[in-house]
DNA sequence: TTAGGGTTAG
């Protein structure tokens, strides 16, 4: 064009841009846009910007990402691009360039919009980064009341979501009173968030209450909340509650979904009512919908608990018949299945039952490679030191699990050194007082970095099976330690963090299960020193190992105290953890503290299941106390419990127990009418 | 924006 000598105005540029990005020839924009630097023609900030949001919308967001920088060093990015692209990498989990992004904008000086802040608190409260969240809400108020920056309702939707996601429920819903105190109206978004992250976190109560104010106040509940709701309540053991939920969700004319009968099965399973899931399964199954390949998977994994091998096979032979795939996750549950069952042959027999024999041949693949490169693994040499040096302390094990200087420690008046925020002049339109004594804490606080995780850990993400790979090391890992097999399961450790790959917080956990299993406590803090070092976030499970761990080493008192100290973060305990706390005291023969244990759990709106029964008349069986093991044996029938086969062999021993004191007491009878003869 | 994996009892 140039050598023509033709001069193309900045407008013919634009309307060629525009006709290249419409029709999603992105290649030739770039090349229009090049050309026009080459000539230097140069486009209004305004003109680059548009072309930017188009790109983004289009999905192109390499290109969206080259641009802006380009744009950003020129000074030209506005806070519209820069919004759609943190927008465009939030949802497409590309959290990396998401945070570059974020940085760079900064960097040049450039100043967020309100909804700029908001997108960035709502996305780093989505990966749990609760340090962030509150550093940019500091940041929002600091504008001070003059700004146009302000948190607005959005803003503590997102900052009430990130203290649920980090399992801080108590100042999420001490943020959400003020908040309807504050002249906000609370929208639909606003209570789905709270009452999932009551869901999350077992508070069921509190979930049921601000359900029954958000339908008070004109909101339709729709499928995910109900879902949320069910699956909430089936956790807690609520099954009554539960199935009259899904009643009224029917009556309501709220659609029940393929994820409601997942819910609803995997719930009724957890719940002691295996035939009442089995039954709506084939139900489902004969009405042609509402079953899926997760479905499928949620009773072969329950099938395979109940030692059923057989008829789990036999659903993988009919999940592929009906077009759905066997995953990763569900081979595993198969595989370990087989290998407690003794199948030693089962990878073979489980490829007969695979069609897609792809994954199963990678899998084993990937095993036979592994193994050859583990040969001469040597034994672990046995270890019975305990699992904190100098005796353990609470404060050191929570240093370990929980390094969070967000929580005030015993000693430490909540945000005292802050000095009162509530009269400070810049925050009298703050609509949150409490939210603004969480996000001052911080400002003291400049390392703090938040570790536990209230989402799981994943064993299976994104990338596949091709690959050695986090997703195998766990498969693996669970087979191995399923088998018993620790030797192999802690050189396959050693050898993916010599290769420079990084475990999860499943991958830790599951090693660390292993370890106290065996009593092998000093490898567990070894463990747990390394997730601390690669700043892996500790969750639930992580929480109920260290529990378990010190129950054996009788340190049931410790084990008392952590849940203490997470009791007062707001909660986000599960029953695993009361009913391993309860085993321990109980092993401990700290039956009254147990006992007490048991009424808070119940008062916490966690119901008791067979587990816990099963421990509780365990523990008062062996302690002879008949009369109190009789009591919750009365009470687990009364809630509608049944005795499975570990109850059988605890009656057992309740019935000799009995028997002795028949006959001690007989005896005394006996000696006594001869004392007076 | 919700569901399945592992962690609890003998």
């Amino acid at each position: 064009m140039k050598e023509d000598g033709i001069v193309v105005s900045s407008m013919t540029f634009k309307v060629i841009l525009d006709a290249f990005i419409r029709s999603g020839k992105f290649d030739w924009a770039l090349e229009v846009l090049d050309d026009m630097e080459q000539v230097g023609t140069k486009l209004s900030p305004y003109m680059y910007n548009s072309v930017l949001v188009a790109l983004i919308r289009k999905n192109q967001l390499g290109l969206a990402l080259s641009m802006f920088y380009k744009l950003v060093e020129a000074s030209g990015a506005d806070s519209i691009c820069v919004n759609e692209l943190l927008v465009a990498f939030r949802k497409a989990g590309m959290r990396l360039e998401f945070k570059r992004v974020f940085e760079k904008f900064r960097e040049k000086g450039f100043e967020f919009d309100t909804r700029g802040y908001n997108i960035c608190i709502h996305a780093f409260g989505c990966w749990g980064d609760l340090h962030t969240s509150l550093m940019l809400y500091n940041e929002m108020r600091d504008r001070g009341p003059g700004s146009a920056v302000k948190p607005d309702l959005c803003t503590y939707n997102s900052l009430i979501r990130v203290l649920c996601a980090v399992g801080k429920v108590n100042d999420a819903l001490a943020v959400w009173e003020e908040l309807k105190e504050s002249g906000h109206e609370p929208d639909d978004f606003s209570y789905r968030t709270i009452i999932q992250g009551c869901c999350k976190s077992y508070r069921m109560d509190d979930a049921i209450r601000n359900f029954n104010e958000m339908q008070y106040n004109g909101f339709r509940p729709d499928t995910v909340v109900c879902n949320s709701l069910l699956d909430g309540l089936f956790k807690v053991r609520k099954l009554k509650e539960a199935c009259e939920l899904f009643e009224k969700m029917v009556n309501d004319g709220v659609r029940a979904s393929c994820w409601t009968y997942n819910v609803l099965i995997d719930g009724l399973f957890k719940n002691g009512r295996a035939v009442a899931a089995y039954t709506l399964f084939c139900d489902l199954k004969k009405k042609g919908q509402y079953v899926d390949a997760i479905t499928y998977s949620i009773v072969i994994l329950n099938l395979c608990r109940e030692d059923q091998i057989d008829r789990a096979l036999e659903l993988v032979e009919e999940m592929e018949a009906r077009g759905f795939v066997v995953d990763l996750l569900t081979i595993t549950t198969l595989l370990i299945g087989l290998y407690k069952q003794g199948s030693w042959n089962s990878s073979e027999r489980l490829m007969k039952h695979v069609r897609n024999g792809n994954m199963v041949l990678n899998v084993l693949r990937w095993r036979a490679e592994m193994e050859a490169s583990m040969r001469g693994s040597q034994d672990k040499r046995k270890d019975f030191t305990p699992m904190f040096p100098s005796k353990g302390n609470l404060s050191e094990i929570m240093s370990l699990i929980n390094r969070s200087p967000l929580d005030p420690g015993p000693d430490r008046e909540f945000a005292s050194d802050v000095g009162e925020t509530k009269h400070d002049e810049k925050n009298l339109w703050s609509t949150s007082p409490y939210m603004d004594q969480l996000a001052n804490q911080i400002k003291c606080n400049n390392h703090f970095h938040q570790t536990f995780s209230v989402s799981r850990g994943q064993r299976v993400q994104e990338k596949g099976v091709e690959s050695f790979d986090i997703d195998m090391v766990n498969t693996y890992l669970s087979i191995f330690l399923a088998k018993g097999n620790l030797s192999v399961a802690c050189k396959l450790f050693e050898k993916f963090t010599d290769m420079g790959i990084d475990p999860v917080n499943y991958t830790y956990n599951s090693m660390m299960t292993s370890f106290v299993k065996k009593g092998y406590f000093n490898e567990v803090w070894g463990v747990l020193h390394m997730m601390g070092e690669k700043l892996c976030p500790t969750d639930i499970a992580t929480y109920n190992i260290i529990i378990q761990g010190l129950g054996k080493m009788g340190r049931a008192d410790l084990a008392s105290a952590i849940l203490d100290q997470l009791n007062k973060q707001g909660g986000y305990l599960d029953i695993v953890m009361y009913n391993t706390l309860l085993n321990a005291l109980g092993k401990d023969g700290r039956l009254e503290e147990a006992n007490r244990l048991f009424e808070q759990m119940r008062s916490s709106g966690i119901n008791p299941d067979i587990v816990t029964f099963n421990i509780l008349i365990q523990v008062h069986s062996k302690a002879g106390r008949v009369k109190e093991a009789y009591k919750f044996l009365k009470m687990m029938l009364d809630a509608g419990i049944s005795p499975n086969y570990v109850t059988d062999t605890t009656l057992d021993f309740l019935d000799k127990e009995i028997e002795k004191l028949r006959y001690e007491k007989a005896s005394i009878k006996l000696n006594n009418i001869d004392g007076s003869i």
